[in-house]
DNA sequence: GTTGAAATCCTCTGGTG
DNA sequence: CACCAGAGGATTTCAAC
């Protein structure tokens, strides 16, 4: 069967949800928290990252702490005519360092992506001058947090 | 002077743009890919999370994997007339185990959340029995990457 | 003030009961 | 699963640039 889900218990719930945010509390610590000892916990962290339900461990950086103050949510909606359009602005906006986050909206020509610029002027500069020059983008709104 | 930009060389970025995505890297590796020794890693590691650069160090689920299948982006705009509606929705969210981020836009009473839940029964059912109680919602409006 | 190397300390992991 | 021992890595100290 595909796509089976792992059986998960209490303790796995509760490592997971440290590590979700702090992921850098020791083994022995989270063994104090659920009252278990060391060995299993490690074991218990082991798992889950073969599984691959852990994707990965991210460090979470502040922008505006490094002069990246404006972070703007970016809609793009696709041409329909580009068949592979998909697949070459993913690949295009992977390799565009202001882009800190993308998600493919359902309708499939729709995506959402988190860009960071140290400025106003960058952002503007990033829009026009790279993400409307990326092959098969039909239209784009922007939206601040 | 607040807000002040730290200043960060060529070494500090480099190590920044690994820890963004791979945590887990040794020390040691860390120094042998850039060029440096251990020591001065640590504290280029140690300094931008004392500084706050650094916001926390999160392992990144596969919610699919957990039987999370559905992840929906929801748009919530807050009622004008409540004063400390922020404050009370962001406190009542942060409850909420099925929002996995959220973010404040522009306009100061819309916010964008991110929210996974085993299945769209379940999405509805946290939808109407939990986020419109919440004070202050005005509208909802969902999206589904 | 920052680096580089060695010593110390801490934490993880594999074996045993 | 708990306990114990060995091993690997990180951090502190100190000398040098």
């Amino acid at each position: 069967m595909v796509g089976n889900i792992p059986k998960i218990d209490k303790f796995d719930i509760e490592i997971l949800s440290i590590l979700r945010t702090e992921v850098r509390t020791s083994v022995l610590e989270i063994s104090e928290r659920i009252g278990l000892s060391a060995t299993p916990v490690s074991r218990r962290i082991r798992r889950p990252e073969e599984q691959g339900i852990i994707t990965r461990y991210a460090a979470l950086i502040d922008e505006a702490k490094l002069g990246y103050e404006v972070s703007v949510f970016v809609s793009v909606k696709l041409d329909k005519q580009v068949d592979d359009s998909l697949a070459a602005f993913e690949a295009a906006i992977q390799d565009f360092s202001e882009v800190v986050d993308f998600w493919l909206m359902t309708g499939n020509r729709d995506y959402v992506l988190r860009v960071a610029t140290r400025s106003l002027a960058d952002f503007e500069s990033f829009l026009v001058g790279r993400l409307t020059r990326v092959r098969g983008v039909a239209s784009i709104e922007s939206s601040i947090p």
